[in-house]
RNA sequence: GGAGGGGUGUCCGAGUGGUUUAAGGUGACGGUCUUGAAAACCGUUGUUGUCGCAAGGCAACCGCGGGUUCGAAUCCCGCCCCCUCCGCCA
C-alpha cells in the first residue's frame, strides 16, 4: 500500500508510475475521499471534545442539569452521524488504496511487457548434446518418477503424482536447498500454516485483486497458501520489532497451491504449470536502507544453488509491466530447458520496499526511544522445484533417457549416481 | 463440541459508571552523586489520526465489533484468542 501522504503530496508522481505498469489508478477520487474525511474528521472531533469538556462539568455538579444533558444527547447524536460517514470514507478510500500497485524503483526498466525484461547477465552455456532431448512430459511417464494419469484421476488437469526416485529427487532437493540457505547464507527455517486469514493475503498484496488464482475454504473462510510469501510476511504483522533484531532472514520451504485461472490453457502439458508444487522461500526484513543491497545478495543465495547444481541459467531484470504487484524491483532466474525448450522461471527475486509493511503494519524502531519506522521487506525464491526437476531431467539426460543426479544431491539421494 | 477461568501500556499488575488526565512496580533513556561503575535520588518515557510554519492543541486506542449513557477499561450483546477440565482424535 501506498502512503496516503505520497499520494496527496505528489499525484502526478504516483499516475505516471502506475501507467508505466501498465495499470490505472483512482487517484482522482482518493484525492477527494481524503479531503472529505478529514473535514468530516474534523467536526466530528471538535464535537468530542465538546462533549469531554461538558461531562468532566457535569461530574463536578451535585445538582444534574436537566436541559444540559438534554443538549448533550443531541451533540451525541451528531456525533455518530459524523463518525458513521467517517468510517463510511474509511473503507472507501482503504478499498482504492489496497488496488493500487508499488511505485517501481527508478533501475526497474520501463517496458510494456514481457518482451521488454532485461536480461542483465548469464551463467554457465546450455548444453548441445547430439542427440534429440526428451522433454520431461514424456522421460517422467518412461522412468516411471513422474505420473501424470494418475495424478489427474485423483485431482484433475494439472496435478501429477511424483514417484519413487522421482519424489526423492524433489525430497532431496529441498533438503539440499534448506540445507545451504541454513548453514551457509544465514537464514532461519520456518514451518508454517498452509492455510491463512485473509488478513495475510491482504498483507502481502495477493487480495483483493488476485483471489482468483487463490484456493479458498468457505467453511472457515481460510486460504491455501499460494507460496510461503504470504505466512512468512505475516509473522510480523502489526509488531514493532525492537533495537537490534534488523535484518531477519527466514527460509521456508511449503507446498504452493494455486488455481492458475489467469492462465488457464497455458503450459498444460508437464510439471511447469500445476495447481500444487513444492517451494523453498527466502525472505527478509530490513532496515530500508540496506534494502537495495539485501536484494544484491538475495539473488546471489538464488544463483548460488543453480550454480551448484551445475545448471546454466540467466538473469532477467524485470520491466515495469512485468514485476509483481507489491515489487519496486525484481529480478527472475531461468534455466534453459533444452527438451521443453524453452527457458524456466525458477526464482524470482523481488523488493517490496515498505509496500507489504505498510500493508501489513509491520514496523522496527531504530533505535530505544525512536520513532517506529516501516521495515523493507524482499522474498525471493530459492528455488521453485518442479522446474528445477525438469531443468535436471531434460540437462542431465543421456543418450539413453537416463539421468545423471548433480554431485550436491548425492548425498541426499543415498549416493544415487543415475536415475534410469 | 461441552463446562469454567482469563485477555489492561515494553513487561508485571491495580482498577465494577465521573479528581483515572489509566494507580503502583519494572524496563529503557537523561540527570545528580562517583576516579569509574553499582546503589540511591530526581526527571523523561506508548501508538495512530488531525489541526498548526512552529511551539503545541485536539481526538481515538484497556483482545475485536456493536449497544446503553451527558459520561464506559468498568454495564449489556456478538465474535476472536489463550488457560484448565471433559469428550473426540492423527
Amino acid at each position: 500500500m501506498l502512503d496516503l501522504k505520497t499520494i496527496r503530496e505528489n499525484p502526478d508522481m504516483v499516475r505516471s508510475a502506475v501507467a508505466s505498469r501498465n495499470d490505472t489508478a483512482p487517484i482522482d477520487d482518493i484525492l477527494k475521499l481524503d479531503v472529505d474525511r478529514r473535514k468530516v474528521l474534523s467536526e466530528s472531533e471538535n464535537l468530542k471534545a465538546k462533549r469531554n469538556e461538558v461531562s468532566k462539568q457535569i461530574a463536578k455538579m451535585k445538582e444534574k442539569p436537566a436541559a444540559l444533558i438534554a443538549e448533550m444527547r443531541e451533540v451525541g447524536d451528531q456525533i455518530k452521524a459524523f463518525d458513521e460517514k467517517v468510517g463510511q470514507i474509511d473503507q472507501q478510500l482503504n478499498d482504492l488504496l489496497l488496488q493500487i500497485p508499488n511505485i517501481p524503483h527508478p533501475d526497474t526498466p520501463v517496458g510494456k511487457g514481457e518482451d521488454d525484461n532485461k536480461v542483465v547477465w548469464s551463467w554457465g552455456e546450455p548444453r548441445k548434446p547430439d542427440f534429440e532431448v526428451i522433454a520431461h512430459w514424456d522421460l517422467g511417464p518412461k522412468l516411471d518418477i513422474i505420473d501424470f494419469d494418475r495424478g489427474t484421476k485423483l485431482s484433475g488437469s494439472r496435478f501429477y503424482v511424483l514417484k519413487g526416485l522421482g519424489a526423492l529427487l524433489q525430497r532431496a532437493l529441498t533438503s539440499y536447498m534448506l540445507d545451504l540457505h541454513i548453514k551457509e547464507h544465514g537464514y532461519t527455517e520456518i514451518y508454517p500454516p498452509y492455510l491463512v486469514k485473509s488478513d495475510c493475503l491482504y498483507g502481502t498484496g495477493s487480495l483483493p485483486k488476485f483471489g482468483d488464482n487463490i484456493y479458498h475454504d468457505e467453511e472457515d473462510d481460510l486460504w491455501l497458501v499460494p507460496t510461503a510469501e504470504v505466512p512468512v510476511t505475516n509473522l510480523h504483522r502489526d509488531e514493532i520489532l525492537q533495537p537490534g533484531m534488523l535484518p531477519l532472514y527466514y527460509v521456508s520451504h511449503t507446498a504452493c497451491f494455486r488455481r492458475e485461472k489467469m492462465s488457464a490453457g497455458r503450459d498444460t502439458r508437464g510439471i511447469k504449470r500445476v495447481h500444487q508444487f513444492e517451494k523453498v522461500e527466502m525472505y527478509k526484513f530490513v532496515e530500508p536502507e540496506k534494502s537495495e543491497d539485501e536484494l544484491d545478495r538475495l539473488v546471489k543465495n538464488a544463483e548460488t544453488i543453480c550454480q551448484q547444481l551445475e545448471l546454466p541459467y540467466r538473469v532477467l531484470a524485470l520491466c515495469t509491466a512485468d514485476i509483481s504487484f507489491p515489487a519496486n524491483r525484481s529480478f527472475d532466474l531461468e534455466m534453459w530447458a533444452p527438451g521443453s525448450n524453452e527457458w524456466l522461471e525458477v526464482s524470482s527475486c523481488s523488493n517490496c520496499g515498505d509496500f507489504q509493511a505498510r500493508r501489513a503494519n509491520i514496523r522496527y524502531r531504530p533505535e530505544a526511544g525512536a520513532k517506529p519506522q516501516y521495515v523493507h521487506t524482499l522474498n525471493g525464491s530459492g528455488l521453485a522445484l518442479p522446474r528445477v526437476i525438469i531443468a535436471i531431467m531434460e540437462n542431465y539426460q543421456q543418450e539413453d533417457g537416463s539421468i545423471v543426479v548433480p554431485d550436491v544431491l548425492r548425498p541426499y539421494m543415498g549416493g544415487l549416481e543415475l536415475i534410469k
